[in-house]
DNA sequence: TTTTACCTGAGCAATTTACTAGGTAATTGC
DNA sequence: GCAATTACCTAGTAAATTGCTCAGGTAAAA
């Protein structure tokens, strides 16, 4: 599993769509400004994203890209690995035999549990659950804002 | 968080040290040999884990590295920290003001939520879990083979 | 038919990756 | 003390990747 910053782009241009798309497509001129990202470069992207049936482009005037599917059934390892390929051994040596072949095939094979433990983890999270978890941040963080401002409310009241 | 073949090396090597360290230190050499990466490549790594106090360092003859505490006292978040640094924000624009600014920074802390969610779940997990977990399913492996082997035992006995 | 959008491919600067080559410093066995 | 061994440090560098631009397409809707 690999993460970099072209996983974020997508990751946040997909979040973009998820949260801007029930009101009709959206354009990669508009995730371009939204997201500072160029947009031949969201196009490289958004390319790998469709082959992949994340995302559905509508042409013509008032165009644009919807989500493939209900951002609940996109898993955050959906995206990454449509932009962002595996991490493969480049060299896996079979023609030397030392012993120590046997100590790189067990680090390997630990390695490989733990990456396919990182992919799990994101292959349950989804699109839908990172706007519903943000929502819920913000709600949170308005209601003590609401809760301060009570609270000053009261003191003035008191003095 | 950043995840890339650097990240994967640093983890190869420190599962090598915690599963060879036990009788005395580790030299690079053996690394270098069991990983299949190169003596200096390994230098620069462990130059980053030693300043991180993630290993130490025995120079002479009969040296080499051990880790720096228990293994059970090390994530896997603090190896990848140590050689891959964050990914960072390569561009917040804070001249323009545009409409869909708000929108960026909502992408941006939804984004910054689930970076911290995969860094918490990297930080769950210690070296010493990666190892027990390993052993768990190669003893898993063995039993089923011996069971394997006991039912083409009874199934010859029976012919 | 013109606008608006998606699509394709070539190319390029900056960065990262993985390595080579050359040291110096500390420790050991002789 | 001397030589071997190992950590540790510095600089350079070829190859790959990243992030992006440019220049052209093609397809759908007004």
């Amino acid at each position: 599993m690999r993460l970099s910053t072209k996983g974020r782009y997508a990751v946040t241009a997909m979040l973009d769509l998820a949260l801007n798309g029930t009101q009709g497509p959206v354009t990669l001129a508009d995730i371009s400004e939204n997201q500072g990202i160029s947009l031949s470069y969201l196009e490289q992207l958004f390319a790998a994203l469709r082959s992949k049936g994340l995302v559905r482009g509508v042409r013509g005037p008032g165009g644009g890209y919807y989500l493939g599917r209900d951002s609940a059934e996109i898993s955050i390892a959906d995206i990454i690995c449509a932009v962002d390929e595996w991490v493969e051994y480049t060299r896996r040596k079979r023609e030397s035999q030392t012993i120590h072949e046997g100590q790189r095939c067990l680090t390997h094979s630990l390695w490989d549990d733990l990456s396919e433990q990182i992919f799990d983890f994101l292959t349950d999270i989804s699109l839908h659950d990172l706007v519903k978890r943000g929502e819920m941040r913000e709600a949170a963080r308005l209601e003590k804002k609401a809760a301060a401002a009570q609270v000053v409310g009261l003191k003035e009241q008191a003095a």
